[in-house]
DNA sequence: TTTGCAGTTTACGTAAACGTAAAGATGAGA
DNA sequence: TCTCATCTTTACGTTTACGTAAACTGCAAA
């Protein structure tokens, strides 16, 4: 588990075309984050270089994204993580903060699971009908020659 | 159960204004989903009556809109639920479809666990340090006085 | 009759989240 | 030394999902 600099992965730093391969977004999205303070790579010059702390952070960014928090809403989300020190009141509005994410995630929760109820109502209509022109379904998980 | 017109609410038609209220949007964005083909609602001369079909269209749209979708991706999971007929080919294409939405669902659902599992995480960090400070928290579900 | 509200169409404006093109710097290899 | 890939900044363009303003209609109460 090391590279060819001996070291391991995880702990080496990364160009922004090697983040971008490896997360599926472009340079221009990184540096666009950035712009918006959401990264802070370090600089080897004029340079970009991506460390560990900044890998967990856009994987945040994206799970952020695909969920359809705006960048704002993920910025707010993930400064909650890095939030830690605070007196009484800080620590309670930041509580209060999680208390509001916690319930939109949860909306959401159901959400999905309205969702993929009714896509496994569709689904099952579906398989009936082929059932009744004596076909046999080929989709990914039933392989028909199973 | 009844209203004015001594129809129950569910069957009666509604106005667009009063649709906003239910639902907490604004006429144009009602107007836009509809231009996009989203809404259908029928025409009493100008005006526009939404009847309960639309109204479930609607809430299956703003649920795809909390979920992150864009409207062309709603119109594609709205379209399936109401594409039920069709030879075999095409059911399986339909079936496709499902199944690749239902991944779709599946990683959002796995977002979203590990989200809140951050959120608890800084949560009882939180509280940890609140304690530590001789504070008792107040939030939403723990009233202090319970 | 006038006022006012709720609705309509048309059309330009806007914020977010990037895409894309231009022009230049930099280091590795032929 | 030249070239190529990869990086940089700057800046204008684009798509999505509406916002907003203007100008008009229809109806109902004052």
């Amino acid at each position: 588990m090391q590279d060819q600099a001996g070291q391991r992965t995880d702990e080496r730093e990364h160009s922004i075309g090697e983040l971008t391969r490896a997360f599926g977004v472009t340079a221009r999205t990184l540096r666009f984050y950035e712009e918006r303070g959401l990264l802070r790579p370090r600089r080897a010059g004029q340079q970009r270089l991506y460390d560990r702390g900044d890998r967990t952070r856009l994987k945040l960014i994206l799970r952020g994204r695909r969920l359809g928090f705006s960048l704002q809403e993920i910025e707010e989300i993930v400064s909650l993580y890095e939030a830690p020190q605070g007196e009484a009141g800080q620590l309670q509005r930041l509580l209060d903060r999680i208390a509001e994410r916690r319930a939109e995630l949860e909306q959401k929760r159901r959400d999905i699971a309205a969702v993929l109820s009714d896509l496994a109502q569709v689904e099952a209509g579906c398989l009936e009908r082929l059932d009744e022109l004596g076909q046999k379904p080929a989709d990914a998980k039933r392989e028909s020659r199973a």
